[in-house]
DNA sequence: TTAGCCTTGTGAATTCTTTCACAATATAGG
DNA sequence: CCTATATTGTGAAAGAATTCACAAGGCTAA
């Protein structure tokens, strides 16, 4: 297969929402066209992203909306259960559990840990918060593929070497801090605050 | 000035967290090569970034600290304060309020809105939460710059209408919903399930 | 069956981004 | 002052991503 770009993979998961809002609407198939339009994209844009996989259009009809939908859920993995682990449930760990799009999408949340005596052993949202010093162990017992980071800054990096250590190969990251990881291991981070800049660097250059 | 490109303002917000530490750790000069390597990037690419906004470096030498993270917060705006409105206090809403990089980077949360009955007129973290429903006279009043969005996917698009109509030019969207905005609105969404499914991606294909 | 449309899939062209490579210039030490 | 070393700033080269453009194929309706 052709290396898949990081814009593509993204370009995937925004295609994917599409299909499902038109699955909904029982749209039997969509054009490169159309589906370009919804997403403000080109539709040889569209055609090129998912020709890197095969070709499962219809000349002169479109996409089979249902089929479509199945395959780019097979590319991203989404036609499968993940097990994910959340450590660290503060503010932004809270919004997480109760993040219903995660568990849409498969993302099943299984263990939540936290550091703080006062929350471990206690019930959230429906879930028994364990501690994150058992968090190696918990983790291989319970074979958990993914784990979540929303602890604060200055913990990140320790609590990331321990999940490593556990064997997880992919890290989603909240807290604003600069991890690293060996290269096996896929993290991605996502900093709020970045995002909000990009926002002002638009309002101070562009508009 | 050239265009500057989605990643080079990503790489500039990177640049200055950076920065923020070095500063902290004492240190007087950087050069491209450190900024890089602490970044996992070239120094090329380091250089060229910079180099769209003008040359402040010292050849032999490097950048002054203190002067680069002057100049980078300039350029992103972050060498002022940006008054910002949060709409939805629920889970995700709730956490952003707590974020303290916001803050930090000088965006300060002026309104809170919600359209609960049974939320509004409550304090909620020291913030008087107002009905959603006074948005576009409030939200002018107390002339917020920026907005950032927090409410259930299916009002999203009705929120963020109102918001334009009160002239503000900036949208932080975190709905999981495909918003539209007219040409000379900046809106950016974050979507955690598409962070998370780039990383089923990774497990399935690449690792 | 044929004419008229429509849409995919994909090489080629174009545009955008990153990296290279080196002249210009600064520092440090003798 | 001179030499050795470091590092910027930037055209040019290389590489990557996007768009163009069109042949190939399929649908509809008379």
């Amino acid at each position: 297969m052709k290396k898949v770009s990081e814009s593509t993979v993204r370009r995937l998961s925004r295609y994917y929402r599409v299909l499902q809002v038109m699955e909904k609407e029982g749209e039997a198939t969509i054009s490169s066209r159309e589906l370009a339009q919804r997403e403000k994209l080109t539709p040889a844009q569209v055609r090129k992203d998912l020709s890197l996989f095969g070709s499962f259009g219809t000349r002169g009809l479109g996409y089979g909306v249902k089929e479509l939908k199945e395959r780019i859920a097979q590319i991203l993995g989404l036609n499968r259960t993940w097990r994910v682990a959340l450590i660290g449930v503060g503010n932004v760990g809270s919004a997480l559990v109760s993040y219903k799009e995660f568990a849409k999408q498969g993302f099943l949340i299984k263990l939540l840990f936290d550091s703080d005596q006062r929350k471990i052993g206690k019930n959230h949202k429906g879930f028994l918060i364990k501690d994150v010093g058992d968090l190696v162990r918990d983790l291989k017992e319970n074979q958990i593929e993914l784990v979540i980071i929303a602890v604060p800054a200055d913990q990140a990096q320790k609590v990331v070497d321990q999940v490593v250590k556990a064997g997880v190969k992919s890290i989603l990251n909240f807290a604003p801090a600069n991890i690293k990881v060996p290269d096996h291991v896929f993290l991605r981070t996502v900093n709020m605050a970045m995002e909000i800049e990009h926002l002002s660097f638009a309002l101070v250059n562009l508009i």
